[in-house]
DNA sequence: TAGATTGTTAATCGATTAACAATC
DNA sequence: TAGATTGTTAATCGATTAACAATC
């Protein structure tokens, strides 16, 4: 089965939000208020969900506790999958503490950095290796997924260190495209693009 | 003129290379190479230059100088616009430090926070507010845009509180959906999205 | 029942790419 | 000139939305 990425993108925040409406004791739910915690339309929810082979029912709408489930099935691995930090700067411990224990099957599990001032310690509990230690780690905690928060110029040497390493998977938040192997997922997560992008429409909006 | 979004996506990433070609001394490129730095078709690159209205020569492509210019007239405004961070956690540190002096025209001049023993001092050169004097704050340095790295049962309110004080544009860090009058522009940029389409996929990779 | 909802196809919209004339 | 490039239209591809039958 081949789901659109925009399709994933939704999963992920349905799920996200029906987390927080299980918590909040809501046990059924129907597409228009998925839709509308989201702000797209109700027909979207549901031919995502129908994507997805899922069946609400017509009273009640649809099984929370279910949903949450099959979408994790989709997403997630059944073990979960360990995941690195390149480069522990600003940008790389501000995202350590932020995901740290917020996915539980997608664990970080060791940072890298170059400066040895950094490594052969914690960091908010995890441990922080050298980047020579790339390869041997990256197989002794089974990383799969790799998070790239150095600066722009080491990015792409930190990412073919990854792919070397046999990494499945990365996310650049460095503004450098990377160029990498097919078998190796790409995301990347330019945050200076997002924010010329609201300076673009902030400009329309002034005029 | 109006310009699709994933326009002005690639036109922040053309500049951005093509400032470093220029850096390079390099005077002239041609839209295939644009392309390759980018990894897409030249095609594509030729029809968002098109679409700005730029036109190169056939013998050496584009003048790099001035697609940058032509570039900055679309996104920039002359006089440039100023950006302001609520919530200095680690989030907000970190984007603080790494978009500092990154953008010429997108100036960081003020971060808030509702911790009083993080306001009323400087951060990295960066005043720090209390959270009560957002609406004063924004019009003293005529803040345009605002960027939310408050925590995610924070997000609502703050989100608020920058449209009643006047802000034009939001860039929502935070992973809760938000929901904005028309005349504010709203960008949502969700790390966990992301690294969740990346374990999609990875997990893909994997079987 | 009437009204509300789901599931799904067909139509529409928007973005990318193929094709190619014009030109140096 | 031959070859390479730009600029642009038309075709294609993919994603969203409209429409509606089925059902409780």
């Amino acid at each position: 089965m081949i789901l659109p990425d925009k399709t994933i993108e939704r999963l992920s925040q349905y799920r996200r939000n029906l987390l927080i409406t299980l918590a909040g004791g809501k046990e059924f739910i129907f597409s228009h208020e998925i839709a509308r915690l989201l702000h797209i339309t109700s027909v979207q929810v549901r031919r995502d969900i129908m994507l997805i082979g899922y069946n609400g029912t017509l009273r009640r709408g649809y099984d929370v506790k279910e949903l949450i489930e099959l979408i994790g099935n989709i997403i997630d691995t059944e073990q979960g999958q360990n995941v690195c930090i390149m480069g522990l700067g600003n940008l790389g411990k501000a995202i350590l503490k932020y995901l740290y224990g917020k996915r539980p099957k997608l664990r970080i599990v060791a940072a890298f950095d170059i400066n040895t001032e950094k490594t052969g310690k914690l960091y908010s509990g995890i441990p922080v290796y050298h980047i020579d230690e790339l390869g041997d780690k990256i197989k002794e905690h089974s990383i799969t997924i790799g998070l790239i928060t150095v600066p722009v110029d080491k990015a792409v040497e930190t990412a073919d260190h990854l792919v070397k390493s046999g990494i499945s998977g990365i996310l650049n938040f460095s503004s450098k495209p990377l160029n990498l192997p097919a078998h190796v997922y790409l995301e990347e997560y330019d945050m200076i693009t997002s924010l010329e992008k609201v300076a673009y429409h902030t400009k329309r909006n002034l005029y």
